[in-house]
DNA sequence: GGGTAATCAGGTAAAATTTCCTATTCCCTT
DNA sequence: AAGGGAATAGGAAATTTTACCTGATTACCC
């Protein structure tokens, strides 16, 4: 495979998903300008090369295969899509929610202004359910609210992770900074504590992504 | 793809020319400490991802195509079977996550006190989602994130809800109280007003039922 | 036409990968 | 058993990728 191959692979695959190139580099959690035309080749005319770790993310975020990325580097053109395994449902803003056209009298969506979201965006083969009890995380997450984790997916600053220590304990935090060496936990709960843990404390963080109500 | 995928599918292409991860290194053009045991998880525990530049230069000196490689990375895993509409997952109470023998050592589902649950459990096909703005829901909401309503699910005192008014007006709240003539409706961020309606003032009002993190 | 948000160009800093290096172990040949 | 070369561990330096940042442009909505 050749340079141009694999950013022509990512192009298609955004615009497959309705993305531009740093709408991917968002989905995936990387930075949105990650994927810019002008960072391919530096000024001095060097191909730049993403790393793997980021088309692991990009195939994560989107539920494409290696495979189907596979053709789009090597040109081969893809089988017929099939059908989405996850069922997309509209989706509209909520500040537009409001406006006229986008309810029918039974409350129903309908008109042409809605979007779809595919639901819920849980392409991690790993993704777990924790069920939430106490009140330790109110108002964010309550007592018997189900919480669906995704251990492959990118987190970043301000997400809602799960964090195990070495201790044993399991708690769910905002991550409010994430240094070389340290990760800084924000409570959901106000009464209830911030954590600061050293790296080498921690055996793992996992990201929330969706949580029941 | 994860990291081990990548590493072992390395590994396996480097077998079948009759070489070591040092020897397919230097084929490759490479240093032959590149591929390294030691240097594909760092000594903070951190993965290392191999760039694609390196993974082009290992397939352009041993002749084997992407799809061969493709079908390494991926071909450890058993023939996915076709998935249920419905994905399910693993699932456990959040107090016991911090017991013993839940997780393996890289943080993922094992044991066998875990339960299943569907996600998302939206039977309703008048399902919609809708996107966040603003901070007027939060903590519990926060601008970005969408959240998924279902008109059909039925709804009880403390469940989180998007009404309606006659006016136009869409919110989502906290249902507090629902009388025969009236509801009232708690602010997901007390910086705002809690509200309360006759029930002839309000067009609709529909359960939340999951929201992205 | 104006306002807002997303996208993108392109620079710099931080983080990550590869190269370079030394030391040790293992394997093969003599 | 000894010697030589390859392989590997692992640290530091060099190089490369991504994150962060500012500013300009574009697209979309009102």
């Amino acid at each position: 495979m050749k340079h141009e191959d694999i950013w022509r692979a990512l192009d298609t695959l955004a615009a497959e998903q309705g993305l531009s190139p740093s709408g991917l580099a968002r989905r995936a959690g990387l930075d949105p300008t990650t994927f810019n035309q002008s960072k391919r080749r530096m000024p001095d005319g060097r191909a730049r090369w993403p790393s793997t770790e980021s088309l692991a993310k990009v195939l994560l975020a989107t539920g494409a295969g290696l495979e189907e990325f596979t053709a789009l580097v090597t040109g081969a053109r893809a089988l017929a899509s099939s059908r989405p395994l996850t069922r997309r449902v509209p989706l509209i803003g909520f500040a537009q929610a409001g406006g006229e056209g986008f309810f029918d009298d039974g409350g129903y969506p309908v008109g042409g202004g809605w979007d779809e979201v595919s639901l819920p965006e849980v392409a991690d083969p790993h993704a777990y359910a924790l069920e939430i009890s106490g009140e330790s995380m109110e108002p964010v997450f309550r007592d018997g609210d189900v919480v669906i984790v995704s251990p492959n997916a990118p987190v970043r600053r301000g997400d809602r992770v799960v964090v195990r220590t070495l201790r044993g304990e399991v708690m769910a935090k905002q991550l409010a900074r994430r240094s070389a060496r340290r990760v800084e936990l924000k409570s959901l709960n106000p009464a209830h504590p911030d954590y600061s843990f050293e790296l080498t404390e921690i055996t793992w963080l996992h990201r929330i992504v969706w949580a029941s109500q």
